[in-house]
DNA sequence: TGTACATCAGTGAACGCGCGTTCACTGATGTAC
DNA sequence: TGTACATCAGTGAACGCGCGTTCACTGATGTAC
């Protein structure tokens, strides 16, 4: 009787050394950012020669795009676990987005941060990306949705293919589009250091985009 | 009677080799990105050797610190030549702003992207950023208000050095922070290609945050 | 249990590259008298 | 106007570096009989 998803300790080991390079990597970029990232300096932080690495990962590319794909898969776990709390709204949402963010910076720019010319991520890592969307998607679509829609929505409707088989009407299908524009557009600046000597807490900021997003503007007009 | 702004034929030459360097620099970072600026492929463009760009340059850091005070200062005169234009109001400071930035992305990047861990502008840097804000806090403050104070107005209040002595209430300090960081959210994503697939266009989109930027939330409660 | 073989992690040397930067020098341009 | 000198743009050689990547090889680990 074999198991096939039993791991030999040959294929034990491998996982575990990928997953030392990448947590060297990982490393590498919070300090010095994704373009500083090479090979050769860690295989020597790991103690063993450069061309050791190629018996785990094609190169650099792959290393690079194993991060993103990782990076992806974190946050969309992130969404879920979240998610999955009782009581969990748009906001717990955008609590956990923030954390992660923080968490580690350069992580964040490397999905989300100036794009590397010429560079297109795999299908499977866009699927992943998805996935972060229809958390989004779902949140939103479990509270109440204040605002009729609007004219954008209707643009929407007839471009929804992005939201997969998300069965949300066109508003809310706006809705999460502007949660996740709005919470980036702070968010990315305030690690990018750009409110730094402004004096204002980025915190409260950030709370205050996320009111808006979850029916603080429903009241406005009052 | 010497004219001590006059330029001799040496600077008026230095000045010019000056910018067909930054042209080129510019030209590099639209194809291939910051990161991969390279003072010798510069110089081999410009059909010179490596070490003559030393003659304009200290370093590498200094010509990267160079564009990025272009950078601004490109949009710091974009904002004040569109607010200078009869009629001019807060659309069509962020019309300017997108069109600016689909100019050339990596520019746009250059200076809101992923930060180069370690690297802090120098002042007269961030006293062009000053001037951008200036400009999207005037039209802001001519613009009808629209909507109470909202909570994060009062810590605004609190903490309004960066307005400079910009004599705005703090709920237009608010008003103009939320223009700035909800375009760049839209935009950023935009531009590094977050949208491309999901079928809806972008501008629209852009065009509907705008739009309750400038009071189409007022009109939200209805 | 023991032997013969296959697998495969890791090494060290090497290749070619382009980078930023320095240095001593040449030759053209501009300046002073 | 002509000569002597100073300035300075640009060159070519060189330094040291680290990069990604290839290759033939060693030695340990696992497998088959």
């Amino acid at each position: 009787m074999v198991n096939p998803e039993a791991k030999t300790p040959r294929e034990r080991y491998r996982a575990q050394v990928r997953t030392e390079i990448k947590a060297h990597a990982w490393e590498q970029i919070a300090t010095a950012g994704a373009s500083a990232l090479s090979l050769n300096a860690i295989a020597k932080r790991l103690g063993m020669s450069g061309p050791a690495l190629y018996r785990y990962y094609a190169g650099r590319d792959e290393l690079i795009t194993e991060l993103i794909r990782d990076a992806y898969r974190s946050l969309a776990d992130t969404f879920r676990a979240t998610a999955a709390r009782p009581g969990a709204d748009v906001s717990a949402l955008a609590g956990a987005l923030r954390t992660w963010a923080l968490e580690d910076p350069q992580r964040y720019f490397l999905l989300f941060g100036t794009p590397v010319p010429g560079y297109h991520a795999p299908d499977d890592i866009t699927a992943i990306a998805s996935e972060v969307m229809a958390a989004i998607l779902d949140a939103i679509a479990g509270q109440p949705s204040g605002g009729p829609a609007r004219p954008f929505a209707a643009h929407l409707e007839e471009h929804r293919d992005w939201a997969g088989d998300h069965p949300a009407p066109a508003a809310t299908l706006h809705r999460a589009l502007t949660f996740w524009t709005r919470l980036h557009g702070t968010l990315s600046l305030e690690l990018a250091g750009h409110f730094t000597g402004m004096g204002f807490d980025p915190a409260l900021f950030y709370a205050a985009e996320l009111e808006e997003l979850t029916g603080g503007a429903g009241h406005e007009g009052m």
